[in-house]
RNA sequence: GCGGUAUUGGUGAAGUGGUUAACACGCCGGAUUGUGGCUCCGGUAUGCGUGGGUUCGAUCCCCACAUUCCGCCCCA
């Protein structure tokens, strides 16, 4: 058997369903704040990355998907979204728009070479937006709130967010000279990792999980008492904006992103859930001032964040969340001679071109198969076609919560079942009735007998 | 890049170096003369991830590979 490569998924059935309606959401979220929506290429010239993302750490050299093209040409499949977008400003001069800042999203599939594990696959599909253009702590507010109020809307409720601030170039430089200074005499009692982290990248010593806690750590210098002026006034006024937009967060300054790209504001946003492994960040992001400019562009300031599907979606399954699915169909035509399957044919054709959401059998079931069939389907009606019924320009329809069934005209039926469904829709159990029940609106008067809670004590 | 874990029908799974690979669910059909979801009866595996090896013989032992899940590194 062929089998998906290595850190893949295939995603279908009730799970797309999930993940096109946490997509929608996105959408419309970011149609709020008035984010526009814009699809880059799954693969650039390896450039874009190497000189976005920096040479520093393991992710250019040993974590892309690079492959050279027929042309001779040096290509890399996007592992993250940022460097692309920010390609697409600088060669399609969006700085030059009258409408600054520019505010983007996107939402698509990035490809990592990784040893997959929880959270973590090869092929990922992540949402983020992009804010070029505006330097105002106010965006950065803004960006995280807007983070913060997608998972909020999908209803996630243990979300914790941390922010920390990097500085400027300077004041990022002068604290890097002081952690090295610092650590250097301890090296040696610390994990071998750090040893490492000592010399290639000294930052994420901090957020080492093996040396977390000790007092080694703990004293360490804070990248907070290393902030200019400048920069530790910057810093106060995102606080301020972000309690302005009613945002609960975190001064943590052990948040240091991997990246040489950003300064200034970074922040992520943790998943506070048990079980959920040691991928528990949904999201993160930061101010990028200086990358539009190492892509040759303008000197132009960024803002962004990022955020992968697939851990949105975990984290929503581990809370429990119910995303309102509609797993139903309208109506199931069933039929068992060749004459009525002839009418069934053209009979499901004009219900769906009037609207309605439609199956049919296909595999030869008989009637009691058809009957199974529509109930896995969930579908709110059943027609049955009975060429007797036909003669009569009849037509049997059941409501298939109430089990009432009745024979209705078919010059009538779509007018009939538009009536029905409407119905449907004000009370869950079908039944007809307004005992006010989330699930059922029954005044004790139920007959719908089905998984209605009307009855049920107060 | 490093380490651990698993891989048996549509699904959940038991099991043994040796003739016919449990059980359950599901699915299909019948009892029910065209109206089901209960009950009863019957049917339902190219045979145990792929390729090698050991063996008289392997689903079970060994090796490699693929994929899964989990941790480290890294984290965009």
């Amino acid at each position: 058997m062929i089998t998906k490569p290595k850190g893949c998924h295939d995603i279908y059935g009730i799970e797309a369903k999930k993940w096109n309606y946490v997509s929608r959401l996105i959408d419309e979220v970011c149609s709020r704040y008035n984010y526009n929506f814009i699809r880059t290429p799954i693969f650039e010239s390896s450039e874009v990355y190497h000189r976005g993302v920096g040479e520093t750490s393991d992710i250019v050299t040993k974590e892309t998907y690079d492959f050279v093209d027929r042309g001779d040409r040096n290509m890399t499949l996007r592992p993250e979204g940022t460097a692309g977008v920010v390609r697409s400003y600088i060669e399609n001069k969006m700085y030059g728009d009258a409408t600054q800042p520019t505010k983007l999203y996107y939402n698509g599939t990035m490809y990592r070479y990784e040893r997959p594990q929880s959270g973590r696959d090869r092929e990922l599909t992540q949402f983020g937006v992009e804010v070029l253009g505006s330097d105002d702590p106010m965006i950065d507010a803004e960006v995280i709130s807007l983070a913060v109020n997608i998972y909020k809307l999908v209803g996630l409720k243990q979300i914790k967010v941390n922010i920390n601030s990097l500085g400027d170039k300077e004041s990022r430089d002068n604290y890097r000279k002081a952690l090295v200074e610092y650590f250097t005499p301890y090296i040696n009692d610390m994990c071998d990792d750090c040893k490492n982290r000592l010399e290639k990248n000294p930052l994420r010593i901090l957020d080492c999980k093996v040396d977390a806690g000790t007092e080694i750590m703990n004293n360490a210098p804070k990248i907070l008492d290393y902030l200019n002026e400048e920069s530790k006034e910057r810093f106060e006024k995102v606080q301020k904006y972000l309690s302005l937009l009613d945002v609960d967060f975190c001064v943590n300054p052990s948040i240091v992103r991997g990246l040489d790209y950003y300064d200034h504001t970074v922040f992520e946003v943790e998943a506070d859930i048990k079980d959920f492994g040691a991928q528990n960040v949904i999201g993160a992001g930061g101010r990028y001032n200086g990358l539009v400019k190492q892509l040759d562009g303008p000197d132009t300031p960024g803002m962004g964040f990022a955020s992968g599907l697939g851990r949105l979606m975990l984290a929503i399954e581990k809370e429990g969340i119910e995303l309102p699915i509609d797993d139903s169909v309208d109506c199931f035509v069933m039929y068992v001679s060749e004459t009525e399957k002839d009418y069934a044919t053209t009979l499901v054709q004009e219900l769906r071109m009037n609207g309605f959401k439609v199956d049919t059998e296909y595999t030869g079931r008989g009637l009691k198969g058809q009957f199974k069939q529509a109930d896995r389907l969930n579908s709110k009606f059943l027609l049955i076609l009975n060429d007797e019924d036909l003669k009569d320009n009849l037509i049997q329809v059941k409501n298939n919560k109430t089990k009432q069934e009745e024979k209705v005209e078919l010059d009538y039926l779509m007018y009939y079942l538009d009536e029905q469904l409407s119905q449907e829709d004000e009370c869950d159990c079908g039944c007809g009735c307004d005992c006010g029940d989330d699930d059922c609106c029954c005044d004790g008067d139920c007959h719908c007998g089905d998984n209605c809670h009307c009855h049920d004590e107060d």
